[in-house]
DNA sequence: CCAGAAATGGCAATCGGTTGCCAATAAGTT
DNA sequence: AACTTATTGGCAACCGATTGCCATTTCTGG
């Protein structure tokens, strides 16, 4: 071979560069690249050696356009400033991109109608959708499940694919851990009345409370944010308990500053539950007893449904609901209750 | 069983949909939605009535097809593990989001291959690209940038516009503070010697050190994570040095988990200062002197920049290059030196 | 009242692929 | 050698917009 003579002008390369390099019909090139089979071997490999030597990469819009699969899904967390969600994103972008797909993503703002306006725009942009913590009722999630393949995280509604982080049942072994030291009023800090996990972690909580006999009284709504964490500590305070348990991560470290600021001794005069192990939780001070969930490894899972909706029959029977475990993850900011005299 | 995914009883629809609606072509309707001034005001409010009716939302892949632009950008990031990333998404999610703009992100695992594909890939799918310490050689980034419209951030290559972090200076300012807390001996905990930030920052301790008199040793490279803050921490110890300037926040935690676990106080017996001043510098134990760069700021100012370039003569000039200032934030990891006896 | 400019709307080509359908060629049968 | 059956490759019609160019219609001034 001498020095390539069709080297790349300005402009990117088309199907037809290639085409007419090779010396065959734009079609043909069309089919030697994706259904390979369809085409004579030699003829593939001239077409290939063509494609190499103009550089030729598809157009992903021409290619959306006429085969109507973009090959592109979205992600929609409510709010990107929490870590949480960045080991979700962490999860579906690695998995993703493992699949050849891209990743969009979408900042909903924690609000149900960015939510689903978004939806109505991606519609045709992406292939599927990953709805983390989605604010939507029942019916609108249905909704938008019967237009295009969606999975949500962490929201369980009929008839959507759902991968749930089990938290309810590791929040109440942190109970049984608080009460097994001593604990006998204690206090859950309760996120947003909009966040469906919210509430099922509170049932949970206030069920196992009665059944064991202790008093579990629920404070807040709280913003999932640091600092709300000082209204938490505050109302914790006031409430009387001697534990309190976080609806995440992010509270409890915002709690754990305020109580250091008000000279309220953690463990000793009060025990802090947070819930996610975010980033930071093992180097906190002192280090958070948090509900450990494999959020990356849902952030995974969501995209292996997703794409097994996208691409039937492709791997495993497409699951729609995983559910995956959560544990306890003891550190230094729970210890016995404090003796009271009185 | 569910019903199979992708079945909707009505197809979205197309701006002929609306064109057949409100009786006129399809190419009016275009007009009336895209250049409002060229359509008569009485037929432009009649397509709209019947595109609201429909629901119609203009298909974006068609749209980019037609008209070469995508409304996209991609935001490349080297390691999406980090949280340093983390702000930086942030601030370019928030900014193209408010210009209408859709985010494509991409992880490009610290690989100036996968850097390179990864361009090539989206030259053609994303309007612009936003590239966070990039691997690349100048002559790939100019190269890059002669193709597309790119900003780049924290990596300065000749004639591609950048938003810089100006590390150095307050790094240097953390030097002063060590030197005015009676170290004399200093280490530079360097980051990956691909990094671009690292070297430039290196290069103005090394020079600030001689001027100042002080020994200031170069130690790593070490990974920009966590756990690479156990081979630092040792290496530091094991260097004789009484304070140590980390390349980054992570590394500077997991130092100073180490020393904690070696039982080397922390700042009695050592200091340390981080540099980005991430999500938990504030709360880690002690709390983190570290250099605070204005991080979401600069993927917000990235994206404006990118947008400039995009849409000539929109809003203010286009600058095509940034320096954001940063500050020395002193918190409890640094302390007066340790009397040395002999 | 009419020429000429301005405003308005339609036709059709185009963007870069995909894919159903058909023709031509190659291979296999009897 | 004639006939059937695969293979292989091309034609052309989309996919859903945008946009240059042209034909009307309306408005303006002389």
């Amino acid at each position: 071979m001498s020095a390539p003579p069709g080297v790349s002008p300005d402009r990117p390369a088309t199907i037809h560069d290639v085409a007419a390099l090779s010396g065959v019909a734009a079609s043909t090139v069309s089919r030697a690249l994706s259904t390979p089979g369809r085409v004579n071997f030699r003829t593939r490999e001239r077409i290939q050696a063509a494609a190499a030597e103009l550089k030729y990469v598809p157009n992903a819009q021409a290619k959306a356009l006429s085969s109507g699969r973009t090959k592109a899904v979205a992600v929609l967390v409510a709010d990107i400033t929490n870590p949480f969600f960045f080991d979700i994103i962490r999860g579906t972008q690695l998995q993703l991109k493992a699949a050849g797909y891209t990743q969009l993503l979408v900042d909903t703002e924690e609000s149900d109608e960015v939510e689903v306006n978004t939806v109505e725009q991606l519609r045709q942009t992406a292939d599927g959708l990953i709805l983390t913590a989605s604010r939507l009722s029942d019916e609108a999630l249905a909704k938008v499940s019967a237009t295009m393949p969606i999975v949500t995280i962490n929201r369980d509604a009929p008839g959507v694919p759902s991968v749930m982080l089990d938290t309810p049942t590791a929040t109440n072994q942190a109970l049984d851990h608080l009460i097994s030291l001593g604990h006998t009023s204690i206090a859950y800090l309760s996120g947003p009345d909009t966040s469906s996990s919210s509430r099922r972690r509170w049932a949970g909580l206030s069920a196992a409370g009665q059944e064991r006999g202790v008093t579990v009284v629920r404070l807040g709504p709280f913003a999932p944010r640091t600092y709300s964490g000082a209204a938490a500590a505050d109302a914790l305070v006031h409430s009387g308990a001697t534990a309190g348990i976080a609806f995440n991560d992010l509270i409890a470290i915002g709690m754990l500053q305020r109580l250091r600021e008000r000279g309220v001794h953690v463990p000793q005069d009060m025990s802090i539950v947070g819930c996610d192990d975010i980033f930071g939780a093992d180097f906190c001070s002192p280090p958070l007893t948090t509900v450990t969930a494999p959020v990356e490894r849902a952030g995974r899972d969501a995209v292996t449904m997703l794409l097994g909706q996208l691409n039937p029959g492709f791997g495993t029977a497409p699951r729609s609901h995983a559910i995956l475990p959560t544990h306890l993850t003891i550190r230094g900011s729970t210890g016995p209750a404090p003796l009271r005299n009185t």
